[in-house]
Formats: structure tokens, C-alpha cells, sequence
DNA sequence: AATGAATGAGATTTCATTCAT
DNA sequence: TATGAATGAAATCTCATTCAT
């Protein structure tokens, strides 16, 4: 039984079991410069970090942005257990989501990766499996909202799309990075969830923000067939 | 008596007019091209939209970090008398933090400026005007706080540091760029402000940031005397 | 046991047949360069002498110094045979001397390499090899010049450091280029011996110049360790 | 009644006083510079140690090479009262010989500029006081060496030309900043006038070089005419 | 398949020289 | 006429990407 988890080539062929591991290296050394210092890293630096050469990098990932598509992608994966995890313990919804997005790091990691760069985005498209991590992660996401929304704890103008942009605008780490500053996460993710928690009655401007809106806005310009061709391996967990 | 605004040289003696003429087109396109597209931009693109060679940009600003000094002593010179027509209204001084924040796009950007890197910031210190702006800026967003909170409309654990930090992390254009989405400003600034309100009981970690600590926590190696006039940070908490 | 000359990364890692080729190639290319028109020769017609591109040679020296550095090692290396060879057909200590500085050209590139820049001289003392060369050239200077004055036949004003000084002095391509005139290095050269031969009686102000000073002079800031072996200057005032 | 020195524009005409203020001012700092750190130093730090500006710089030189010919046409001038004077002492032709080329710095600085550059000295063809100044001066060379010789006190393989070689090798500026030692200048005047002393018989390559030589050496491409025209002042003082 | 060397297109910065004020 | 501002052609160095070993 073929995974299909970060082990097919461009082609859907089984990759060599040193070449998946390179590739692994890789994606795991790139995950961590890239939250460290943002997308731009140069790729030589990753190479080194994952103790491959340059051409080798090259080989797996064609260019930058396939690299940061393949990040996403392994991140979606990692946070996916985890989700159901979190979820599984039920202790309210918005317990459960603040500690979902105060904990897990590599979450906000993800929710932020997929919106590097339009192409990222769009590449994104034709990795079926990580799409569909992605796409359990934002239905979690949903979910954990509308509870909390129905709970009477979150305030009902706000989407889970407001909160990825929230997660997106606020964990830059190039832009902490160029802050002289030491300042400490949690406190504002407080004040993030603060701002979220009902009581708070100023009228937002718009409507609710649903995660189904960032990836439509997305999906007009190349093909809008769902997952349009190259799906490399269509069974995967049950 | 003139005062020296954006028409001095280095060594303050008075510049030509084509060249002050130029020093302000150059000193525009930046502004614009920064908010654009953050503070990388190519120098030669900033030349080429101010419609002057590199060359004299660099007879301008002999590097990179010098322009944008340049560009945050003009935005922070900008923003002064705005700052104050703000505060003369008198409709109470949430209302006032709320608008003055929200209206003032120049105000979003000098509150980032000041720290998009040390040397900027140091720099900022040899430039007395620039400085005296900036310390108004920041006194009056203090007081601002500091009344905001006497009329119980504000939350009492946080202080004006918090403020620019939660803009200096909000409102980083190069991260908007990147992100694919039309978000609107306004809808995640009225949360920022929600986060703020008092009735948010939350407690956050750590004490209230004064822009004291943001100041001083940059302010070492160099001239001690701290904050020339324009006092941040008096004692605030209730 | 191959000895890693010219052969081996910055890291003592062997390079690989092309870059070690590429790498000879640019220090060959180098050297004649720099001997024509002096230590200040664009990078890229270097690369371009060199046939390699401008990013080669900044792969394998980050910078001009390094260049510098190599091509002053190299440069040594080259000497090192010759001064043996030199040395051991043992016509008198003066006619070695001189026909020792007369006819190897690269032994004047050599002693006047390591007098370029301070930097220059510094990074020296990090390369082991090219060091050692260099202290066996200075020595081997240093014994000519203690024999040839115990012969008779040198003045004993002077030491091995003034005739570096006057090697670099005179021998600057830099200098020879700009002269419109086509002088025989000779003729300056015979003159140069002239006022080192004895019998020339004139007092000289100050001491003797050994090549401890000149080697001692620079090395002021970093290792303590002045010169590993090869002693250069042992007394041999008369 | 028009004296020619320094006083006279491009064609001829008297200059205003305080354009040949401007005119002397900035020789006097590139004379300055340039015995400094040799003949690549910015114009606009020429300029700048004038007290003027660039602009009025290439009023008066329209480019590097005619200022540095000004510079040696009017270091000429100042040379040449002192140069009937040193011979005009007697205290045999070799003591005046070493005293000249020792004490006056300006004489090193004249022989040196004049073999800059062909452009240089081809130019120096054009400015007929100048060039008379420096065939005086060059004249006074041939014949303290010819005393000296006739003396017995200097040997007669070497010629004026010689002499002026070994200067232009020695005293660079340039080079002596490079070369991060202290050397005294004066050691090594010693020695090289010790090279010409007679007594020192090894026989040298090549005929004596006399100043013809160098004269006639670098009017060879150009117009071969003595002062072929533009001479913009024949009358100079009586 | 893995390596890391080679490439060349920018980006920054300097400075000789021209030109508007 | 004097000034110094403007220009643009180098020169240095970096890095994404391709290609030989």
C-alpha cells in the first residue's frame, strides 16, 4: 500500500528511500528557517541546514515557491492529527480553540503558509492530499467558530476567515525579527482573543469572514475545477 | 523665522530650491513605495518613480537607512500638527485614540517606522526635529491612553507600547502585499480596538508596555538623555 | 601524501577537479593582472582573464582581499623551491642574494604581496601554509643578508627588512605602468645592490631594518604567536 | 604689463582677481592632495579643500589630467627660484646635488608629476612656462650631475635621467600610504644616493639615461614641434 | 541520484563630469 | 562667474538557478 505522504515524485512514482529522506531533511530545514525568518531565506542556507547540496534541493523542489507549496503541504499534515486531537477533548468550543491556536504553533505555521504568494496558493491546487489537510484544518476551524459562536463565547460578526487573517497578519516572524523588540507572543494573542470573545459590541464593517471566501478569492484566476488533473495518489488514510 | 523642515542639508545650511524640490520627490516616492511595498525596495526604483537619477538620491541619502530616517522625521513632522487638531476636538479620549488611529494613515506609518531596524531608530536620534516629533507623537498617544483608561473606557493593562506594537505588527504593507486577500483595514483595526476596551477581563501576561520601553530599550549605546521633552510614560496604572 | 597546495576549500575540504582548475585559473590570472596594473583591478576582468564568471570568483573568494591573500600564498609557494635552489649552489652569500632578487620576478611579487594592506597581512597569518612559506622566504632573506655581511661584502647598516622595503618600493607595476617610459628593471635593480654593497660608507639613520619589525608591526592585534618557525632575524648587527 | 603665471584663462585672457584667487586656491589643495595620496583623489575633495565648488574646479581645469598639469607646471614655478639658489651656494656640485634633492620636497613632487601620465606630460607641452621652468629645472639636474661627475665624486654610468627615475620610483605617495610601516624616507634617500656615488663599480645595463632621453621619449606620438601652438603668453617675467 | 561549482542578473554605492540656478 | 545638484557609468558583491562531475 502506497502513501502517498511526501514520498511520490513529480511523476507519482515511489521515491528512493534516501531520496525521501533528503526530501524530508529538506522540507523539515526549510520549515524551520522559514518560520525563524520568513519566506526569503536564501536556498543555499537551507541546503546547508539540511545538510544536502543545492542541487539536490533543486531536484525535489523546482523552484522556491514548490519548495514553500511542499512546506504547506507537510505542515497541513502534521496539524492534522493534531486538530482532531485537540477537538476530541471537548472542553467547549472556545477553550478549545484558544488553546488550539495558543499551542499548536505549527497551526498558526500553516494558517499562514498558504497565503506566502498567490502561487503558492494556487500550486497548492494541485497537491491533492495537502489540500485536503488544509481543507480538514479550515472545516475544523469552521466548526470550532460556529460553536463557540452558538456557545454565546465568540461574537457572531467575525469568521474563521477573520481569525486566519488575524493568524497571518500577527505571526510574521521576519517582521518580529526586524523588531528591536522582545516582544511576547501570548500577550497579544490574548489581546487577539480578547477582541474575538463576545461582549465586545462595536459593528464590524462587512460580513463575516469564511475561510470559504480566502480560497474562492483565490481560486478565479487559474482553473476553477476543484482538483483539476495530477492528483498523484487518490487513496490515502481512510 | 523659517523653520528647517525637510529644507536643510546635512550640516543644516539651507538647499537649493530644485534640490529641496527633489529631496521631497524623492522622499515622497519612498514614503509610497515603502507603504507599498516595505522598506526594501530597490533604491533605483525609488529614484526612477521620484523621477531622479540614482545618483542623486545617493548625493541625498548616502544609504538606504538614511532615507528612511528621512522618510520617518517627514512622516513624523506630517503627523504633529494632525496629532494635535485630533486631540483639540475634545469628544472624549477613546473616541479620540479611535479616530486619530484610524483616520491617520500617516500615523500608522511613523508608529512603524521608528522600528523597522536598530540602526533606523539610532539614527532617528541625531535628527532633533524629527525626534521632537516623534516624542510629541508619542506623549500624545500616551495621554491618550492614559485618559482613555481614567474614563474607564479603555483596559487598564495595557499602555501606549502596546498600542504601537499591535500597529507596528498590524500594519506592515510589504505582509499585505504578500497576502492575496483584499482585506479591509478598517475591520481588523475595530477589532484591535475591541481588544483594547475595558470589559475585556482577560489578563494578559507581563505588565502595561509604556513607548518608555520601546525608547529606552533601544537607546543604550548612545547619548543618555533619554526624551528630550515630550515626557512618554508618567505613571499610568490605576 | 599530497600537501593541500592550491588544492584544498577554505574549509581544508578538497575541492573538486574543475573548481581547484577554476581556482588556479583565477589566481593565475590574478597574479599576471595584478602584477600589470596593481592590486586594484576590476574583479570582473579578472574573471573575465580568468575565464570564469564574476559570480565564480566570488564563490571561491569572497572578496578582493582573499583574492589578494591567495594570490600572495600561491605566490609563496612558488617561491619556496626556487629559494632552495637558490640557496644551495653556494656561490657566496652576495651573489646569491643577488641573483636570488635578480632574476625571480615572483620572488619581488612576493615580498611586495604581503605589504598591500593591512587586511591583506592579516588574513595571511590565518593560512597556515602560506605563512610558513613566507617565513621561510623572510628567513632565508634574513641568512643572505647575516652571511653576506659576516663576508664582507654588504654594508652592515642595513638589514633584510630595508631590502623588502626597497623591493617594495620599486618593483610597484602599478608605478611602472604609469611611467610613460620603458625602463629596464635592471639598471634600477644593479643601483639598488649599489647602495646595499659595502664600501658605501654614509650612515644611515636609524637601525637595520629586519623583517621581524615588518612582520611584527602588523601582527599587533591578533595572535600573539609571532612567526611558527623560520626564524626570520636572529641578531646580526656586526 | 600681463605676467603669465598662473594668471591667464584657456585663451589667453587676464582672469578676474578673484578667478585666479579660486585658481591658486585650488592648485595649492590639489598639490596637497595629490603629494598626499597621489593623483586619484575625488575632485570633489579637491574642490572642497579649496573652499570652492566643483563646478568652479572644471572652470578652470576642464578635467583631471589639465589640473594635474597646472599642479606641476606651477610646482615647477616654485621650484625654480629655488633651484638657482641651491646652485648659486658652491659647496661642490655632489653636497648640492644631495641637498637639492633631499630638503626640497617640492623638487621630488616636480620630477615626480610630470611622468603621471603621457596625457600628462604630453599636455605639459602646451603650457610654454611651464614647460621652459621645467627644462630649467631639468637643465640644473643635467648639470649638477655632469659637476658631480666631472668631480669624481659620482659615477658616470648613471645620467639626470637616472635621477629622475629613481625619484619617480621612490617618492609615491600612494604607495608609501599603502605600505603600513613608518619607513623613514630619509634611509632610503641615503641609499640611493649612495648607489650613485662613484666608488660603486658595478658596471650597470644600458647607456646613462639623460633627461632627452625622457623628454624626447614621450613626444614621440604627439606633434613633435617644440611649442607647436597655443602658447598663451609669450612674455613671462624678464 | 547527489553534489556543489558556475553562471549572470540585479542591488548598492562611488565619482567624474555636465548643467541648472 | 560660482555653485553645488544631477547624472549615469562603473565597480563590488549576492543569490536564484542551471549544469558538469
Amino acid at each position: 500500500m502506497r502513501t502517498s505522504a511526501g514520498g511520490t515524485g513529480r511523476d507519482g512514482t515511489r521515491l528512493r528511500a534516501d531520496a525521501r529522506r533528503n526530501r524530508e531533511l529538506i522540507i523539515a530545514a526549510a520549515r524551520e528557517l522559514i518560520a525563524e525568518r520568513g519566506p526569503d531565506v536564501p536556498m543555499e542556507e537551507i541546503a546547508r541546514a539540511a545538510g544536502v547540496g543545492v542541487g539536490t534541493l533543486y531536484r525535489r523542489f523546482p523552484d522556491r515557491e514548490s519548495l514553500l507549496v511542499a512546506v504547506a503541504g507537510d505542515n497541513y499534515r502534521r496539524v492534522a492529527a493534531e486538530v482532531r486531537n485537540f477537538v476530541r477533548e471537548g472542553h467547549g468550543a472556545w477553550h478549545t480553540l484558544r488553546s488550539f491556536l495558543s499551542h499548536a504553533s505549527d497551526v498558526r505555521l500553516s494558517l499562514r503558509l498558504a497565503f506566502f504568494s498567490e502561487r503558492t496558493f494556487s500550486m497548492l491546487k494541485h497537491d491533492a492530499e495537502a489540500r485536503r489537510s488544509r481543507d480538514e484544518l479550515l472545516a475544523t476551524l469552521e466548526r470550532l467558530v460556529r460553536d463557540a459562536q452558538t456557545e454565546g463565547s465568540m461574537r457572531t460578526d467575525v469568521g474563521a476567515g477573520d481569525v486566519v487573517v488575524l493568524i497571518g497578519l500577527f505571526f510574521d516572524p521576519a517582521r518580529r525579527a526586524r523588531l528591536p523588540l522582545a516582544v511576547p507572543d501570548d500577550r497579544y494573542l490574548m489581546l487577539m482573543f480578547d477582541a474575538l470573545h463576545s461582549g465586545n459590541a462595536t459593528p464590524l464593517p462587512g460580513p463575516p469572514l469564511g475561510t470559504d471566501v480566502l480560497v474562492r478569492q483565490l481560486a478565479t484566476d487559474d482553473d476553477a475545477s476543484p482538483t483539476p488533473q495530477g492528483e498523484p495518489s487518490p487513496d490515502h488514510r481512510p
